[in-house]
DNA sequence: TAAAAAAATTGGACGCTGTCTAATATTGAG
DNA sequence: CTCAATATTAGACAGCGTCCAATTTTTTTA
């Protein structure tokens, strides 16, 4: 419930064991303060709005660094490129395939029920569901 | 119930109002034959297997034409390929993140509950649902 | 069947996402 | 401040998928 700022993204960056260097907090900062589904080229644009200096290298493995330690996760949804998304808590997505975009569905109140049993000897991991929707179809009169 | 052959994959893709040619012939007696998930250069090695005849452009031209005509269905699950799937009937997966090997589960009798209502001015186009796994950790004694 | 038109295939160039590497710069512990 | 550890960087590289113009195959027409 708080404002995010660059001083507490750099305390948040420490309490997941990330030292919070100025890249690191810049990017943190772009998802956060977003609360959105960003591309790494999306992020890294956003970073260097101002002035450049954030490469593609850092981009990406603060991108990576940032899913190991679980600040945030990934969403797997366009086969051309990994969304990343600030939200951690159990949580699904819509998806409209039209314009891209990726809406978060609170896990809350949403049941899967009459799943089969797992195949011997894995465990699970994760649950995705992805409602793909697109823009409704304007009839010609 | 038919076992699958060339033969009857022609009048497969005639029916789906796609011209029958050797290439495209042969592209989906690998998907359906085997009835996998294949990514596009599984196939183009399956393809190619006996002697080279498919270019690259051709297997991504021909399963581009699938999808469209709804002969078979895309699975974008792994960041870096797309997994195409002879498969239509609605239907989830398990997906096993070390082997990245697919599973069907059949949408039978699996129900989801509690989903907000869509967003305005969208329809639903599908419903994507991946039970991500892993192998059972062996534990040290 | 022969000729012409239409449709499909091809190799290779290209673009984009993401990784890697070795050199450089920054950080922070002492 | 020193210096070792950590982080950043430019740019090369790799893989997936698309595009293009030239060629080949298929279908239509006569
Ligand atoms: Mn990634
Ligand atoms: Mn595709
Ligand atoms: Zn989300
Ligand atoms: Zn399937």
């Amino acid at each position: 419930m708080e404002a995010y700022t660059r001083d507490n993204m750099a305390d948040v960056l420490r309490k997941h064991g990330i030292n919070p260097t100025h890249q690191r907090i810049e990017i943190a900062f772009a998802l956060f303060s977003r609360q959105e589904h960003l591309s790494a080229d999306q992020i890294m644009a956003i970073v260097n709005l101002r002035h450049s200096e954030t490469s593609k290298a850092t981009v990406y493995n603060t991108l990576n660094l940032f899913l190991q330690r679980k600040l945030i996760r990934e969403v797997i949804v366009d086969p051309s490129k990994v969304f990343y998304d600030p939200n951690t808590r159990p949580h699904h997505h819509f998806y409209d395939v039209v314009s891209g975009r990726l809406t978060d569905i609170e896990a809350g109140d949403l049941t899967l029920s009459g799943l089969p049993d797992l195949p011997d000897g894995v465990v699970t991991e994760g649950v995705d569901i992805i409602i793909r929707v697109r823009p409704q179809q304007t009839q010609p009169a």
